[in-house]
DNA sequence: TCATGTGAAGAGCTTCACAGCA
DNA sequence: TGCTGTGAAGCTCTTCACATGA
C-alpha cells in the first residue's frame, strides 16, 4: 500500500469538523452537506471533502454526510477515540489557565497531572489536578501513558525542561514557551508563541493590508 | 508603483527575527548572519533573506546584517515603532493569565484596559490594568487608540461581543473564543484555538507520522 | 437531481543555484 | 572570498470543473 502521508493542514482542520459533528449531533441533526459544513467553518466546501476523502469515501451522494459516523471516522483518524492523558509543565499564571481550560472545556482529553520546580505551589491542586514536582514526571509519566505535554515555562528553563520531558517518554510538545527547542527529529513540537502573534498581528492594523 | 502584498508567511517570521535582534544587541553584537539567524529560529537561511529581501536590501555582501538596522526597519514594518495600544476582552482565567503575559513580557505593545461583563469582577485591577464594564468599549478605544483586541470570551458571547468591538472602531481581533466570527471582510481576525490545536496534535502522539 | 469524490489547474510558499557586490 | 539578493524550479495546498453514483 502505497497511502501518501495527510498533509498538516488537513489534520488541524479535522478537529474543527469534529467539534460542529458534536454540535449537530447534540441537536438531532443526522446529515450535514459539504456546503453547509462550509458555513459553520469558514473552509471552502470542496476542501471540506478533499480533507474527508483523503481517509476514505464518508459521504452519500445525493445527500450528504452522516453525522455520527462521519465523527466516529474523524476520532479514529486522529486517535481521540478513548481518552487522552495530557499534562502541563510550567504552573505559573498561563499553565494554571490552560490546566483549568483543557480540564473544564476539552473533550477526549485529560489532564492527569501538572508539574513545576517552585516549591511553594507544589502539592497544590487546580481542581482534582496535582502540581507535582517535575523530578518525578518520568513515573508519572510511566503511569499514566502522558501522551503529550503543554509546556508553559521561562524561556530560560525551556530547553532543558523540554529533554526531561522528551527523556520521560513524552514525544508530542504543544510548546508555549517563545524559544526553538532543539529535540530529536522524532519529536514533534508545536509552538505557539503569543507575544509573536500578537506582534504580527499589529502589521494589520494599519491600513490596506 | 506596484508593490506586491506581503505574504502572511513572512509577517508572521518577522517578530521572531525582531526578538533574536533584541537579544543580539543587548550582548553587543552588531552584525549576524542569515545563516547564523536560521541556528536561532529553525527557518533556512534563504528564507530568511527573502523575506528581508521583500522589504528591500537591508543586509551587507560579504558580511551580514548590522543588528541595530536591521531591528529599526523591522519595527517600521511591522508598526511597532511607537507602542501600540491594546486590550483584552474577556477577564476570566485565560484572560487574566493573557493580560499578565502581555503586560509583563511583552515589549512594544502596551495593555491599557480590560473589559468584562460580571460585576463582580469589573472594578478590579491586574497590575495597573482596570477591568471595565464592556459598555464602555467605545470611549476607551477611542480615548486610548487601542488598536488590536484580544478576545478570551465564552463561545457563546464571541460573535455579539466581536460586533461591538468592531463597532467600537478596532480592525483587528485576536480571538480565542473557539467559534468562527462573521465580521466585515475589513476587519483582520486570527484564530487561535486552543482546544483544536491540542486535538491536532493527538494524531502525531502516534507512530510514524 | 443533487451532493460527493477527484483529476487538473492554479496559487502561494520554500528551496535551489548562482549572480552580484562589499 | 563570503554572504546577500534573486530568478527559476519545486513543493504543498487550494480551487476549479466535472464525472460519478445514490
Amino acid at each position: 500500500m502505497v497511502s501518501k502521508r495527510a498533509p498538516k493542514s488537513v489534520i488541524r482542520r479535522l478537529p474543527v469538523y469534529l467539534r460542529i459533528l458534536d454540535h449537530l449531533i447534540i441537536n438531532n441533526v443526522e446529515i450535514i452537506s459539504s456546503k453547509e459544513l462550509s458555513e459553520e467553518t469558514g473552509f471552502s466546501a470542496e476542501q471540506i471533502r478533499k480533507d474527508l476523502a483523503f481517509f476514505g469515501a464518508f459521504g452519500t451522494r445525493g445527500s450528504g454526510y452522516n453525522t455520527d459516523y462521519l465523527r466516529k471516522k474523524i476520532l479514529k483518524i486522529i486517535g481521540l477515540d478513548g481518552q487522552t492523558n495530557i499534562t502541563v509543565i510550567g504552573a505559573g499564571h498561563l499553565g494554571t489557565a490552560l490546566i483549568r481550560y483543557y480540564a473544564q472545556k476539552n473533550p477526549y482529553v485529560n489532564v492527569v497531572a501538572a508539574f513545576d520546580v517552585d516549591s511553594s505551589i507544589v502539592g497544590q491542586k487546580i481542581f482534582d489536578i496535582e502540581i507535582v514536582d517535575i523530578s518525578n514526571i518520568k513515573d508519572i509519566v510511566n503511569k499514566y501513558d502522558i501522551k503529550v505535554a503543554v509546556m508553559t515555562v521561562p524561556a530560560e528553563h525551556a530547553q532543558p525542561v523540554a529533554e526531561k520531558v522528551v527523556e520521560s517518554g513524552i514525544s508530542v510538545i504543544f510548546n508555549f514557551a517563545p524559544v526553538k527547542l532543539r529535540l530529536a527529529d522524532n519529536i514533534h513540537v508545536h509552538n505557539v508563541d503569543l507575544s509573536i502573534e500578537l506582534q504580527s498581528l499589529i502589521y494589520y492594523a494599519n491600513t490596506n493590508r
